[in-house]
DNA sequence: TGCAAATCATCTGCTGTCAAACAGTCTTTG
DNA sequence: CAAAGACTGTTTGACAGCAGATGATTTGCA
């Protein structure tokens, strides 16, 4: 029986040691468990991951064309159109045409989406904690620091 | 006006705030980051980031079931499949039905496998070195050990 | 002015991954 | 021994993410 440990049948799994090795793969593997704990989070609330975001920025930044939206959160353009097509058809947020470039839009948060934004933020505090509960709060302090330079060295790509 | 910073055409930039708040998305992102590069990198090798890894497990603990493959390197079975047999053409594992199981396969690295991987394994500390040149030793060792503990508690999944 | 280049949003095709179904094999149990 | 259930590897279908092309609009320059 064994039934702490069924990965492998030996003594000792791999992963760990591998994790320890190789850095990168331990960044992906952690990253892939914490985006499905946030998918299956967002389902549950019912507001994706993506849409949350988007919400969020315009409610600190104020209107924002969807090109700066993509740059800000990272996530590509082409993605972008259909997160803000469900909001605007949620009614979370309206696409207006900028009156001084009217190749942009001016999305805008609506007040149904500054309600649904409350209630979503309301979630998370409780949703990080029972995602990152095995790392003490230095841990959490130092890992966050370090993915914030690790990503600053990220921003412009290639000249 | 502002070409230093045209992501927003604001002063600052919203990206690094929400970095700091979602630690969840700063894992995200930077595990998007390093996994272009890792790609990247692969590509130029000749060798995908998958079958470097299986090969390296078979080195490590010897022949396998594509099962034991699949748990310890958190890939998926029917990914699996195809890193075996793009290795198997290559000539760099041998599958042979398991005698004792016949569902299984032994995965068995051959000789132009270990002579790959060894080629493979020289390239990787400085891809290592180029890809996390912004921490220092002592930011590599806690990120590693963070993540590691953070991996920890998702080895089974579910009761 | 008029025309070429750049920009914003969108659409299309492709790649890679995951969930679920499927065939072959082993184990259990009557 | 034989049927039922569980496990291993494989295939299939669906879906997210990304690169490149397209249409509408603005800007730059002769």
């Amino acid at each position: 029986m064994a039934t702490t440990t069924r990965t492998t049948g030996r003594g000792t799994a791999y992963f760990p040691q591998l994790a320890a090795e190789r850095l990168d793969i331990a960044l992906c593997r952690a990253s892939a468990a914490v985006a499905r704990a946030a998918d299956v989070h967002a389902a549950r609330e019912g507001l994706g991951v993506g849409q949350h975001l988007v919400l969020q920025m315009l409610d600190a930044v104020g209107p924002c064309s969807q090109q700066t939206l993509s740059e800000e959160l990272r996530i590509d353009r082409s993605v972008m159109v259909g997160i803000c097509d469900d909001l605007e058809q949620a009614g979370h947020v309206r696409r207006e045409r900028n009156p001084r470039d009217r190749r942009s839009y001016a999305v805008t948060i609506t007040d149904s989406g500054l309600g649904r934004l409350a209630e979503a933020q309301a979630s998370i505090p409780a949703f990080l904690e029972d995602t990152f509960h095995t790392l003490t709060p230095d841990e959490r302090g130092r890992l966050s620091a370090i993915l914030v330079k690790l990503l600053q060295a990220d921003t412009g790509s290639s000249p």
